[in-house]
RNA sequence: GCGGGUGUGGCGGAAUUGGCAGACGCGCUAGACUUAGGAUCUAGUGUCUUACGACGUGGGGGUUCAAGUCCCUUCACCCGCACCA
């Protein structure tokens, strides 16, 4: 008889939620162990099989440890400002936190179905007034520490919706709902200066212990670059270009200069007779998308202003061009072009025939640009140098002819932290009438979202909290100043920028979290969640978390200690799940059909928790086979314990290794979040325990414990039938016993040449020359050697015996 | 192009320091039980071969008594970045 999962985990989640077993003590004694999901942005379509991969697995680590006696502080939340529940309510003219309460209620009803071991009472929403009150209080913070800055930065204006786009809702140009055309349009904004600490955002990735791809991808996002910035005059004008070389070693092979299209400098230097020339270019250029530029990259554009820059080492005329090559983003927005030694000016000089001066030797540059190291020549006093210390020296002579100076350039921008939204948290700022801006003040916090009639497009580019003028317009308390709110919300990412805090403390009324716990409970010992977040979500966490340290906040450097990602679960025909494919699997059915510990069990058993693998039911199927194998081996027909299990029993030497190898094996591969072969040697005790007429309670119970963090329910279950009146959750972890492992005769593997020809058993501890003798005197080794001569013999001592003939 | 990663049966995957390749599960084959089986139990299952045996971890080469594991070389696929000076 199959056991009756329904019956089975709706008792036990009762249970658990009557007797809040769950919840966490953060002034425990015990030492404490912080395991963190990433937590969902609960969209309509509900949970989809992918989450559960990380959830089960955070939820198997979160009780494996409160058994091993940690205080464990495991939770979940809601990340729950965002693009679609505005959209709903452009769409329907319904309010978006109705909305998002709906979907949050039904994934809530998901993960409870699932048995996840969270402290319910510590559940946090990103959009409720008491947690958004500390997200804008972080954002005074970082205002205050001049981290916070106005800019103007082109947005997706999308005149026919009145309304600023995100990326992704423009779609060739077009927004993505009606296909109207879309402009870019400069637009004021608030910036983060993240770039303040980018240099220790890279270099603290050393402290972590995180996957070494997403340190990579992290590292090459800041795009870290040392070189040298030098100064070139203009002749005829009393102007200066400034530009950013890696290579300023190079600066006598700089045969042109080039200007970023958007370059300020373009109007001023471009000549009469080259002026049309220039415009028509900039206006292509303009013209065209991101997307384009990039795509249209094999062929080099660009045109000549007729101006020349001075080479400042040489004083040699340089011509002066620009080309959609040199980003206005990075660096100078302007180069020396040294195209013997750069792939990029190689090209370009090819095609505008422009001169190509080697200095540094070791290439062929009328073939190709050389990038390697080499001796320099033609460079006057570099000559013979390598690169290493030509790029010194050509900067100390740039500094000491006040030139240029060293400089380290990043990749990374500032982040870009204002949406035109009316759903997200409103940026607590005033502007007062006399154009000067000031913070709501503190006590004033949360400065919550006003309740409106419609939420429908300001038709200015900004939120549709401009309209809601009673909130808009205000008085400045301190000064009387008429004064009108900021109508900018922040990004989705902010929320999610700090929640692993509130987790801590989730209900304090007077500071964001108390720094006792936030001392005792950082950094989160494991983080769980999607490669998808490698960069954006992490680094912007890591930046807040920074800026959280030094104004005294949080008292370590880094937010999370460990990080981990699941790979996909792909569907049945290996792809990528998706509704247009029809190949998604809707975990309620499963939950329903098979139980949440069998979908547990499955996605566990997959394969490595970070490879993407697909589902298969069949696999399924086996994952509930072995939970009702589990259950006849215990259980009676009448659900009683099993005859076969008895309080004393005699058992053999093989059975007793077999139980403790479990428990040592199950203990290691979890804490190392091998899961999969956790639970291949479980089902391995069981084949085992199925053959034996008799099986200890002692096994019985260590068994349903190592079984407890991945089929919860079953577990507690089977515990009651043991006749156990209080929870398994709470018991302790099994311990094995190291003598028990080795065994007393051990199989020896002979070989002849390498190749397995015999095996004997002989005591484990036989010595090497005894090994040795009784391989010789094998019968089969005997006759296999026979008239051959033994050139050698290895002897690995309870291992193999390798005897190497001719 | 640059950076990171992965290649093992029909399938998902195992394999401490180099030491019996294929644990465990799926699938498949045969048998038992059964009115029935998409339930359960038992046995088998890398390939070739009647057998002995040979071959076998993407391909080729090497080191070693011994290589999935170490070295060289090459191919395929996946992920990330992509004119970043």
């Amino acid at each position: 008889m199959s056991y009756d999962h329904r019956k089975i985990e709706k008792k036990w989640q009762s249970y658990w939620a009557e007797h809040k077993t769950f919840s966490t003590n953060t002034d425990s004694e015990k030492d404490k162990y912080y395991v963190l999901d990433m937590f969902p942005y609960p969209s309509g379509a509900g949970l989809h099989v992918g989450h559960p991969e990380g959830y089960t697995a955070t939820d198997i680590l979160a009780r494996f440890k409160r058994m091993q006696g940690y205080e464990v502080l495991h939770t979940i939340g809601w990340d729950a400002f965002g693009l679609p529940a505005e959209q709903y309510a452009l769409d329907t003219g319904n309010n978006p936190r109705e909305f998002t309460n709906h979907n949050i209620n039904n994934f809530r009803r998901q993960l409870k179905s699932l048995g996840f071991s969270y402290d319910w009472e510590r559940e946090i929403n990103t959009t409720d007034p008491e947690y958004y009150k500390w997200t804008q209080w972080i954002f005074l913070k970082l205002y205050e520490k001049g981290l916070a800055y106005i800019d103007e930065v082109p947005v997706n204006w999308c005149p026919a919706l009145g309304t600023v786009l995100a990326n992704e809702e423009v779609i060739d140009g077009k927004s993505e709902r009606g296909g109207h055309p879309v402009v870019r349009k400069p637009m004021k904004q608030w910036m983060l200066k993240i770039t303040e600490y980018a240099e220790r955002l890279l270099n603290d990735l050393d402290k972590v212990d995180w996957p070494e791809h997403i340190k990579e991808m992290q590292r090459n996002w800041i795009g870290k670059s040392e070189g040298a910035e030098i100064t070139f005059d203009v002749e005829g004008f009393d102007e200066k270009i400034t530009v950013f070389s890696t290579r300023p070693d190079t600066l006598y092979g700089a045969t042109y200069v080039v200007l970023a299209p958007e370059h300020a400098l373009v109007d001023k230097i471009t000549t009469p007779e080259r002026a049309e020339t220039v415009d028509i270019y900039r206006r292509e250029v303009q013209s065209k998308s991101d997307l384009e530029r990039t795509e249209l990259s094999k062929e080099k554009t660009g045109v000549f202003t007729g101006g020349y820059a001075i080479n400042p080492v040489n004083g040699e005329k340089l011509p002066i061009w620009i080309a959609d090559y040199v980003l206005i983003t990075y660096g100078s927005g302007a180069i020396m072009a040294v195209p013997a030694h750069d792939e990029r000016d190689w090209e370009f000089a090819k095609k505008f025939e422009l001169p190509i001066v080697e200095v540094v030797s070791g290439g062929n540059v009328d073939q190709a640009a050389y990038t390697e190291d080499g001796i320099h020549v033609n460079s006057g006093f570099l000559d013979g140098l390598g690169k290493k210390e030509a790029i010194d020296q050509m900067i100390d002579w740039l500094e000491a002819h006040k030139a240029g100076e060293r400089k380290t350039t990043y990749r990374l921008r500032d982040w870009l932290f204002s949406r035109q939204r009316y759903w997200g948290e409103p940026i607590p700022i005033l502007h007062l009438e006399d154009g000067t801006i000031k913070p709501v003040p503190e006590e004033e916090l949360p400065l919550t979202l006003p309740e409106m009639e419609e939420i429908k497009p300001s038709g200015t580019g900004e939120s549709p909290l401009a309209l809601a003028e009673d909130w808009v317009n205000t008085i400045d308390p301190e000064t009387g100043m008429k004064a009108r709110r900021e109508t900018n919300t922040m990004p989705q990412w902010a929320g999610s920028c700090w929640y692993y805090l509130r987790f801590i403390d989730p209900k304090n009324k007077e500071v964001l979290a108390d720094p006792d716990k936030l001392k005792k409970w950082l950094p989160v010992d494991v983080y769980i969640g999607g490669a998808e977040h490698a960069v954006l979500h992490l680094l912007y966490a890591r930046f807040w978390h920074k800026v959280l340290f030094d104004v005294g906040v949080v008292p370590t450097e880094e937010p999370f200690q460990k990080l981990f990602n699941p790979g996909m679960i792909l569907g049945e025909n290996n792809e990528k799940m998706s509704k247009s494919k029809g190949n998604v699997v809707n975990p309620d059915d499963i939950v329903h059909a098979y139980g949440a510990d069998s979908l547990r069990l499955y996605e566990m058993f997959m394969g490595p928790l970070d490879a993407s693998i697909a589902w298969s039911n069949e696999g399924l199927d086996g994952a509930r086979r072995f939970l009702d194998r589990v259950w006849r081996l215990l259980v009676t027909e009448e659900g009683t314990l099993s005859a076969k299990v008895k309080e004393t029993v005699d058992v053999s030497e093989e059975y007793e290794r077999v139980y403790h190898q479990t428990v040592k094996k199950v203990t290691e591969d979890i804490s190392h979040l091998r899961f999969n072969t956790a639970i291949s040697q479980m089902m391995v005790f069981v084949n085992e325990s199925n053959k034996q007429d008799t099986i200890p309670t002692a096994f019985v119970e260590g068994f349903v414990k190592l079984l407890s963090p991945i089929v919860p329910h079953l577990a507690e279950e089977l515990w009651e039938i043991l006749g156990q009146s209080s929870s398994i959750s709470l018991e302790n972890w099994p311990t094995y016993d190291e003598s028990k492992l080795v065994e007393s005769t051990v199989e020896v593997v002979l070989q002849i040449n390498g190749k397995v020809r015999s095996k004997i058993k002989v005591a484990k501890d036989t010595a090497k020359a005894a090994l040795e003798k009784a391989a010789l005197d094998d019968e089969i080794i005997k006759e296999k050697i026979s008239g051959q001569t033994i050139r050698k013999v290895i002897v690995v001592p309870g291992k193999l015996v390798n005897i190497v003939a001719n």
